[in-house]
RNA sequence: CGCGGGGUAGAGCAGUCUGGUAGCUCGUCGGGCUCAUAACCCGGAGGCCGUAGGUUCAAAUCCUACCCCCGCAUCCA
């Protein structure tokens, strides 16, 4: 029964911090939905990495005078760290710059090439004299062709919304040196993306399980048809065109960078010293594949990913889905580096615990539209739900049975409607949590397993068991051991969401094992280079395949420890100052 | 006429595909409980479901038009 499950996750571009948007948009969701898979016995591969390529690094590097591969050793470092103090549990987290990247990108730009996908091209492109560069169409502005807005970028203007090439700009002006740039001539390699149009088409128009905003928009694109597109670039940074005569060009690097996916899983097969252990979850079509990405990527892995992988090889699986995310704002705007409206992920990690933070993202993924992120709201939350509703109830119950029952599970005489009906409705809620999970509709699944929380609540409210202790402890504890195995059994709900606190709880309950394996840090030696990466130690209920999504089945007179506070009341002193 | 998403109680959201007494969390008001991190439980108040038409026995849900907000448009999830 076990299902290999691919789970695919954005690279983030290694050239400045990660903030709440990204870990909201995909990296929570992929971790989510990973550790539910893993909880059900399935074979879960999770991979990403830095996306080590592109012009805004080579930028970033030029201004720090630097290489661009120090800048993305230094935000790659970052990521782990992130990463590790989130939890965030990848078998992988590469980067592009690998050899084995580099080799697997230029084996599918030769193949695509050999069959004629990949055309060779003219263009006139903007060369900035001064720096001795090519300059890519948003480092250009001008006056708009149209309106005659002064401060047009190459490929648009944001004042009247018309689209339009650099050169049409009249007065460019080079964004890095501020002189005035001159068009030249340029070759580039061009994708023959029509040809594959209709192929895509029909495989997107089966999707009928991808979120509506997902496939409408990949529908309409498809159907307003592909044209050629340009996938090399004039830059000296980034995965080398292989082919004599190309030396000083790159390919770009939205065309290398989904092809991080393959690699990633065929490096990760490389460390496990299975070389063929890869093809679990890219050939074997009982395999489904998950792209965790933000709403910006999906014709990345809509349609360029599909395209890319059809044409090198058909035998390799497509994406089962895209559940993309909308956006994260922070007061109503967007997250912007640039303006310095974000939060930082490690920033909060400082102040606060990570499953606080997963919690309070996990409900308010933005799933279906736009969320926004508000200090007072994470507050709230945290005290009203974690702390309040399951910490509290976590705690009261087994800081009585600790105190009343001498620390061993109360054995219960036979159980009335009311306890059946509380632990029917649990049990019942394993496949309706269930199902949110497995259709990634994560803010429903946690929703599901507070609303059974609030039920345990209710369920002790009408029992009252520290009221009948005084006169039947023996009837107490029947609503204590119910309410026990209610809340071992929640804990599993929870666990996805919640790693940190529900390993505490499983331990309370005289647990000794681990619910998740471990993630460790590596380094990798490739030839003359190394670089750390990110893995997952299995456990060994994970090794064997077990399903352990199911109802608790606590016995009576078990040891369990006197409980601590699962987290903690937060004040609102604590989040004043840390934004901007 | 660029493309996409959205406009539902004071706040944040679900419900819209598969029409049928408008739901959840927070806040607020009142009550109960006292095991628990003043946490838990019950009840009340609060909504012409963006606007205007249409289809229907019945529309937040389907159709048409319009208004407003947000995002994207070869590189910031």
């Amino acid at each position: 029964m076990s299902r290999p499950i691919g789970v695919f996750v954005a690279w983030p571009y290694a050239n400045g911090d990660l903030h709440l948007g990204h870990v909201a948009g995909a990296y929570l969701p992929s971790d989510i939905f990973a550790r539910y898979h893993r909880l059900r016995g399935n074979d879960v591969l999770m991979v990403s990495g830095s996306d080590a390529h592109g012009t805004p690094i080579t930028l970033k590097a030029k201004q720090e005078d630097l290489h661009p591969y120090e800048v993305v050793k230094r935000y790659h470092a970052r990521f782990l760290e992130g990463w590790t103090r989130l939890g965030i549990s990848f078998d992988l987290f590469t980067h592009t710059h690998t050899k084995n990247h580099i080799a697997q990108t230029g084996e599918i730009f030769t193949k695509l090439r050999e069959q004629g996908d990949l055309l060779v091209g003219t263009q006139q492109q903007f060369f900035d004299e001064t720096e001795k560069m090519f300059l890519p169409d948003r480092y250009v502005r001008g006056t708009c062709p149209f309106c005659e807005y002064d401060q047009a970028r190459g490929d648009q203007c944001e004042k009247c919304g018309k689209t339009f090439e650099a050169k049409e700009l009249t007065e460019p002006m080079s964004l890095i040196s501020e002189t005035t740039p001159v068009l030249r001539d340029t070759d580039h390699y061009f994708f023959q993306m029509s040809k594959y149009n209709q192929q895509v088409l029909d495989y997107v128009s089966k999707q009928s399980h991808w979120r509506p905003h997902v496939k409408n928009f990949t529908q309409s694109m498809l159907e307003e048809g592909l044209g050629q597109r340009a996938i090399t670039r004039d830059i000296d940074w980034g995965v080398p065109v292989p082919e004599a005569g190309w030396e000083d060009k790159v390919i770009y690097v939205w065309f290398d960078a989904v092809i991080g996916y393959l690699s990633a899983s065929r490096e990760w097969s490389a460390i496990i010293e299975d070389e063929d252990a890869w093809k679990n979850w890219w050939k074997n079509k009982e395999a489904q594949g998950f792209y965790f990405i933000g709403k910006d990527n999906v014709p990345f892995h809509t349609v360029i990913w599909p395209l890319e992988l059809m044409a090198f090889d058909p035998e390799l699986n497509l994406p089962y889905d895209v559940p993309a995310n909308q956006f994260l704002n922070i007061d109503g705007e967007k997250f912007s580096t640039s303006r310095g409206l974000a939060v930082w992920l490690l920033q909060v990690l400082d102040t606060f615990d990570a499953d606080t933070v997963r919690y309070y993202l996990a409900s308010i993924f933005p799933e279906t539209k736009d969320a926004n992120f508000s200090w007072d709201e994470l507050i709230a939350r945290n005290n009203g739900e974690l702390v309040a509703a399951w910490g509290n109830l976590v705690n009261r119950v087994l800081g009585f049975a600790y105190k009343r029952y001498d620390g061993l599970v109360p054995t219960p005489m036979e159980l009335d409607d009311v306890d059946k009906a509380l632990l029917a409705k649990i049990e019942a809620g394993f496949d309706t949590v269930s199902k949110s999970y497995e259709e990634v509709r994560l803010r429903d699944a946690l929703k599901g397993a507070m609303s059974l929380t609030r039920d345990v609540n209710k369920y002790l409210d009408e029992k009252a068991p520290w009221t009948v202790f005084k006169t039947d402890p023996e009837k107490a504890g029947t609503a204590i051991f119910v309410a026990m195995r209610a809340i071992d059994s929640l804990k599993m709900l929870f666990a996805p969401v919640l790693p940190h606190s529900s390993q505490k709880v499983h331990e309370f309950f005289g647990g000794t094992d681990k619910l998740f394996g471990e993630s460790v840090t590596e380094t990798r030696i490739e030839g003359d280079d190394s670089y750390p990466v990110l893995r997952y130690t299995k456990t060994e209920a994970e090794v064997q395949g077990v399903d352990r999504w199911k109802m608790s089945d606590l016995q009576p007179g078990t040891s369990f420890s006197k409980p601590e506070p699962l987290y903690k009341v937060l004040e609102k002193e604590m989040v004043e100052g840390s934004d901007e």
